[in-house]
DNA sequence: TCTGGGGTCCTAGGACCC
DNA sequence: TCTGGGGTCCTAGGACCC
């Protein structure tokens, strides 16, 4: 009863549900959150929606198509992850052996629950009880023996439901699914495997594992050689620390001239930081990310000596990143500017001179209210249009 | 139809050090 | 004078996931 430990919980359309809590007139109803601007993306779709052919990652526009009485709602990340602590809390009330993929699906590994539970489908059920009835969430269940086929068994089970797939069971269940079901393949690992003439994970297992490295190159192809055999090495690891930070915007209109773009760069450097600074982290890798309107990416980097945190230090080095590109001269579509290489905002860092002092607490002030009121609360006088600027009205 | 925002991991080349 | 191999860090790009 106990060869198939691993849950894999994935909540149900989880940001439209959360709006539903906060909403309860949009339950039945076709809703999607998502961007509703002109380049806006779904997010999330209810099922109602889903019906009309509305699925995440569509555009927007494509998507109110398809389904003109469709309700779309802009999403507010910052609630997700309020309810979504709720929901680790009650995963983390039945073993601390949990490793969330997002704010809305986790892997549980429940073989210490043996005197508690019959069996890890009890678990999984009290589970999606708990999930129900104290928060108000549908949520799916996949029962396995290892996480990759826990994964595939919960997507079966959607909406609502579990999926057990014993291990008996488990090669049959797996070879059947198309090859496009498998972790971690994607557009072009697919259309690789497409010249093979591989469809289903079935087909996948009978190729040699020279054929598939040949492909898609030896770390892909021994990966796919190992899942479509059922094998999967891979342990629950508890509270993965987080790598990187990033803040990014696609524009309705396409910024054009270097001084548009130093001031969204601003903006950028100024969410950045107070995201930073809530985590209690400082990065020493700056990221700068430019699409243009072709949808090329370029992006540049740069590590500092020492870990920052701070909005200007964030902007500074956005502003020499920036150099290293054909902004200015190029429409630019969309801009991100990221943090990696985290560390601890503990660990002590060296203040080079006076005025340096005084400017960090000014901007803690700032991360302050921007806690409390959000992103656009507070910021620079630059950043303000002129019907918000005071006095404006007044100019001759 | 026209393609978001937030992440993770991998690869490959070059710099640099031993 | 000409040469090695290994390890680590940095950077840019790309595949992939939710």
């Amino acid at each position: 009863v106990w060869t198939e430990p691993i849950l894999h919980v994935d909540m149900d359309s989880f940001f439209v549900e959360v709006e539903r809590l906060d909403d309860p007139t949009l339950t039945g109803k076709t809703v999607a959150v998502g961007g509703p601007g002109p380049r806006g993306v779904i997010a999330s779709a209810s099922y109602e929606a889903r019906r009309f052919g509305v699925r995440s990652a569509q555009a927007t526009s494509t998507a109110r198509r398809m389904c003109p009485e469709l309700v779309v709602i802009p999403p507010r990340h910052e609630r997700y992850s309020e309810i979504s602590a709720r929901v680790f809390s009650v995963f983390r009330s039945f073993t601390p052996l949990v490793e969330g993929l997002s704010l809305d699906e986790a892997f549980l590994d429940v073989s210490g629950l043996r005197k508690h539970y019959e069996s890890p489908v009890e678990v999984g059920e009290a589970v999606r009880t708990r999930l129900r009835t104290d928060l108000g969430l549908p949520a799916s269940v996949g029962v396995a023996s290892v996480k990759f086929l826990a994964k595939l068994a919960s997507e079966v089970a959607k909406p609502d439901g579990l999926r057990h797939v014993r291990k008996e069971d488990q090669l049959a269940f797996l070879h059947a699914l198309p090859a496009s079901s498998l972790w971690g393949v994607g557009p072009a690992t697919l259309a690789a495997l497409s010249r093979l003439g591989v469809e289903r994970v079935g087909d996948v297992a009978s190729m040699p594992e020279t054929t598939l490295v040949a492909a898609v190159g030896p770390t892909v192809g021994r990966h796919l050689h190992d899942l479509a055999r059922g094998h999967d090495p891979r342990v629950v690891v508890p509270d993965i620390d987080v790598k990187s930070v990033s803040v990014e915007e696609t524009y309705d209109q396409d910024l054009l001239g270097r001084e548009v773009v130093e001031t969204a760069l601003l903006a950028h450097a100024q969410r950045l930081s107070g995201r930073l600074r809530r985590a209690g982290l400082r990065a020493r890798t700056v990221t700068l990310k430019v699409k243009y309107p072709d949808f090329t990416l370029a992006t540049r980097s740069h590590t500092l000596a020492a870990a920052v945190d701070g909005s200007r230090q964030l902007y500074q080095a956005a502003l020499e990143l920036a150099r290293g590109l054909d902004v200015g001269a190029q429409p630019v579509r969309l801009l991100g500017l990221g943090g990696g290489s985290l560390e601890p905002a503990d660990t002590p860092t060296q203040l080079e001179i006076g005025h340096e002092v005084e400017w960090d607490k000014v901007e803690d002030a700032v991360a302050e209210v921007r806690q409390k009121f959000g992103d656009r609360a507070v910021g620079p006088a630059r950043l303000l249009t002129g019907r918000e600027h005071p006095g404006s009205s007044q100019e001759p």
